[in-house]
DNA sequence: CTGTATCCCAGTCGATACTG
DNA sequence: CAGTATCGACTGGGATACAG
């Protein structure tokens, strides 16, 4: 896999076939039930583990820490140990991460606007298939 | 989840308590393993079962029905059946859907963008790793 | 052709306990 | 405080078989 400094155009669909794993890989990560909620709080500044772990409240010690591995992993966030006793451990976006604020808010406006229509083709579809049975 | 105590940025942190669920579920309906790829091609215009499921490749029967029954719940795309012999079923994308396309393609052309950044952010994370041990 | 139904394994996630 | 380790429950997803 090597698309060093190809002019990249700006359409999904001409990916090669040996990007498509890439880029599953990465658009998984966004679909992560977690990932998103996290990226938008640390948007508003460098947050510490349990400080996140309380803001966004039903998320396991767990899942918050393999979250910030995985973000941390693919260059997104930084990890900051302060060796001091208790440590001290702060979480921030990096560039990429500030980057990466756009179209995650295009794709949570654009569902926050289509919640309704949304539910309404819910309720609609389940309806329907009550009736079929 | 409490999104709602700073001073910040987006339309997207300013939902009630009750859509959360509905907004996490909708965009773990994006980050779907086969939904992103489905949309894209049916973009280009309705298409038939087998033929998604040719143009995808890798996809099993069962997933790619389950994929756009979602969708059709959703309200995202329409399921035409022409009661022929054998039958036909086209699928197209409604307005909703291709409303969809434009915040999807943003986050696939920022992933696509920055596939380097992120392929050298994980070398360079894993060598580290592989280091501590 | 276009599905639904079953079985089954691999991976995911939460709860809990323990460490530096 | 900030994790890691472990276990068990749950789920996603493939393979296969069958039905309309």
């Amino acid at each position: 896999m090597k698309l060093d400094n190809k002019p990249v155009t700006s359409d999904i669909r001409k990916h090669l076939p040996g990007e498509c794993q890439i880029v599953a890989s990465i658009l998984s990560r966004i679909g992560d039930k977690w990932t998103v909620l996290t990226i938008m709080l640390l948007v508003a500044g460098p947050k510490r583990f349990n400080e996140l772990k309380r803001m966004i409240g039903g998320i396991s010690q767990r899942m918050l820490a393999l979250t910030l591995r995985g973000l941390e992993r693919d260059g997104v966030v930084t990890r900051t140990v302060t060796p001091t006793v208790p440590p001290r451990v702060d979480y921030e976006l990096t560039e990429l991460g500030h980057s990466l604020r756009v179209p995650i808010e295009a794709l949570g406006n654009w569902t926050f606007s289509n919640v309704p229509a949304v539910l309404e083709a819910r309720e609609k579809f389940d309806k329907q298939q009550k009736g079929k049975v």
